[in-house]
DNA sequence: CCAGCAATTTGACACTGTCAAGATTGATTG
DNA sequence: CAATCAATCTTGACAGTGTCAAATTGCTGG
């Protein structure tokens, strides 16, 4: 059965196959476009054309929904990573890259990133396995970035834990106060998350 | 009519006759323990014994409330700066309460913190004037107090309000992380934010 | 003691997440 | 080809929620 049958045979259903995928990337549009707090699986349900208890078969709740988005952000992110990653640049302009893509993808993305790092999910118990794993290595990865800069002289600080911590505190507040507007007169983030980062460098050049 | 034949007259009534500060300090005590988003206004209208729609004779909505219960998380900040101000204390040690004092308020106040800052209430018309009021007000204070830190050469950076904004926003990102959960490891985020000092001063001690 | 006024309650509605049980589907056998 | 089966999806139901309009209560001045 080649790859075209069963696309055929998916929309002659008048179920879907692949529901869950269909459930998640809907979800994901209807939260960039009303914001989080005014997804219901209902509306959602509707949205995809199918009844409202269908996202229980794939998802235990609607938390689990929630996870399963903000594990698809942190797999965007770490593209972005991979990307930074491979570019031959200066290690200066990776780390100014770096800090840029941050804010970048903040505030490009600003519901979805409230669920990568709000609150609701990391916290406790309400986070699925898989969005532990992949956040968890997403932040290693971070941490193993900072650790090179400062092995090599750029980014200064003892320990480089502890200025990983920083580092993303940092671009985490001004993601989230430029997000939630309370830099009113702000037009782009990046105009202060760039006067930060001479901060973060031994030489401030 | 004196103080006591108020209260007296209060208590006799069954129903009250200050209720809306009550439900603002019933409200503020049962977020601080549940947390914000298991706040309904009928279990607070029970807690208070009230009626389910009682609130809405003081307060329009239940964001308005809300922003009540943020408006006075500002007047308490706003209380810790000035008492700030009057000690008698070196600049670089106020500098340094500072930060100490923002943390330390941020994550023992967590959900009253997340009120203050969190974008349901800032954005757009979500706000009351009341909350526009005092938070503009705050943040104004708190250039002011970076901006004289900087003309005494203690803090650098060229323009105060940028370096007003990298400040707040490295004190609320690592407030924010914490007390997500997302320092895993880390005990008080004092810990943290130690380390960020030196980032901010114009000599490293 | 009663009229009027403000504070409070009751009733109602549309919405939400979630569960248990039933119905429908496409695939797999005999 | 037809009948069964397991997976998939739907229907019905329930307890919550915020919020509005209308009814009710309690207090105060005449």
């Amino acid at each position: 059965m080649t790859l075209d049958t069963v696309l055929i045979k998916r929309n002659s259903n008048f179920h879907h196959g692949n529901l869950r995928q269909t459930l998640v990337s809907a979800a994901t549009n209807m939260i960039a476009e009303n914001g989080i707090e005014s997804l219901s699986l209902r509306k959602l349900a509707e949205k995809v054309g199918v009844s409202r208890t269908a996202a229980y078969h794939y998802f235990q709740d609607k938390n689990d929904l929630l996870c399963a988005i903000a594990a698809n952000g942190f797999r965007r992110w770490q593209q972005s990573l991979d990307q930074l990653n491979a570019n031959q640049l200066p290690e200066r302009d990776k780390f100014e890259q770096y800090i840029l893509g941050y804010i970048s993808f903040a505030t490009h993305n600003p519901e979805e990133y409230e669920l990568m790092f709000g609150r609701c999910i990391w916290k406790q118990s309400k986070c699925t396995p898989e969005l532990q794993d992949i956040s968890h290595t997403t932040f290693q990865r971070q941490v193993e970035m900072i650790e090179y800069w400062q092995s090599i002289g750029l980014v200064s600080g003892d320990s480089p834990l502890k200025m990983a911590q920083v580092i993303w505190g940092t671009l985490h507040g001004i993601a989230k106060l430029f997000i939630d507007g309370v830099y009113a007169d702000v037009g782009r983030a990046e105009e202060i998350v760039i006067s930060a980062l001479p901060m973060f460098l031994v030489s401030k050049l």
